[in-house]
DNA sequence: TCGATATGACTCTCGGGTAAGTTACTACGA
DNA sequence: TCGTAGTAACTTACCCGAGAGTCATATCGA
């Protein structure tokens, strides 16, 4: 299955260019630890999906860890990316997290398994993956905090736990619906982002819809 | 640590009584389990903090699965049976969330770790552990998937699956909540109890406060 | 020949699971 | 009252497979 033949080999080597092979198992990886998590999945496994050796990988990205890390670069990055783009566009509350929704759905058409990579429960919480983690994690809770705050000073509720709890709970609910969609998979981005607008205006009334 | 003197010891026997040992067990596995998750969780690391030997847990429960079944099945067996309680007692919509959420906040009380347990995701999905998992769950869906479609019959939406996402998001709000609770120790079932009322008012308006 | 790509065949550790024995106590017959 | 047999509780020392990580080697273009 290494087939020889394919694509134009660049210069001075037998099969493949490192940068193009190395595209090529990020690819098999992420789709991978997105199936069946970092902890169920072997180098050796995905080794074999990409249809090449374990050495491989260990020279190209060090460790399992490593690897792990590069496909969570990936997936955090397109996510943190779209979260800054459409937070620079300037809405607030509900018409942001629709608008947010929106956009990571179409981030992630085609290739939902990055969701699942970014989001893995049984990912290692030490080192760079743990990091990378964290980053877009934070950056959703900081624009989750924002809405939440209004929302509870409009009720005249200043508790900073009430505050807390909240916005925990928003995160999740963002991170259901995502995950939702990713489960299934025959609904289009454009239909998904339909579908939160109408879920968000039933639960706040027509009132909000801004 | 094995205290000898321990208990008026049951006929024939050298040490502990199987029953009594078999709850000694449990109680450190279900905290073990709860605090590292069944993948990270070593049968050697339970028969240490339990201060007895492997063999004795593979002789009480057959495997690491069967262990781990039986922790679940106290865990999910408390959390069906205070569900059931409340669904019992007839409130509808955001009245029985606040008042399910209330009964598993006092159930959990003293021994969280329980929830963790029931909601573990490195937990095996085949065999026992995944069919106790299961039924939970599935009661929990139940009940919000009734509650989600009085609202959104409300609001005219008779989409099949805007019900089931907003089923499956319910679901994360309860989760997330009762989680959030789990990681702030300090905080007491009812005060907990409270909160969730405030947080469900501010969103939902002082009107539907019954 | 050099350097990059690539691999087969290892090593080593961890952890689930087991075989075989040891200890301590009771029951009971002589 | 003393063996001795029976049995439940309990442990030490092991097996074995899976999987992370490594090393010596092979292939091939320039």
């Amino acid at each position: 299955m290494t087939s020889t033949a394919a694509s134009g080999a660049r210069s001075g080597t037998k099969g493949v260019a490192r940068a193009e092979r190395e595209q090529q198992i990020l690819e098999v990886a992420g789709r991978v630890f997105g199936d069946r998590g970092f902890a169920a999945t072997s180098v050796a496994d995905v080794a074999r999906e990409a249809g090449i050796s374990k050495p491989l990988i260990y020279n190209y990205f060090g460790s399992k860890e490593g690897l792990y890390a590069h496909c969570l670069r990936e997936a955090s990055g397109l996510l943190i990316a779209e979260i800054e783009r459409t937070a620079a566009l300037g809405a607030v509350g509900v018409a942001r997290a629709v608008a947010t929704l929106d956009g990571v759905f179409r981030v992630l058409a085609g290739r939902t398994w990055l969701w699942r990579v970014a989001n893995d429960p049984t990912a290692p919480v030490a080192d760079a993956p743990g990091e990378l983690m964290g980053a877009y994690r934070r950056r959703l809770e900081e624009l989750a905090r924002e809405g939440v705050g209004e929302l509870l000073a409009l009720s005249g509720d200043d508790d900073a736990l009430d505050l807390d709890a909240m916005t925990a709970v928003c995160g999740t609910i963002f991170g259901s619906l995502v995950t939702w969609w990713c489960d299934h998979p025959g609904i289009a981005p454009e239909e998904m982002g339909a579908r939160c607008e109408r879920l968000f205006g039933a639960v706040f009334g027509p009132a909000l819809g801004r």
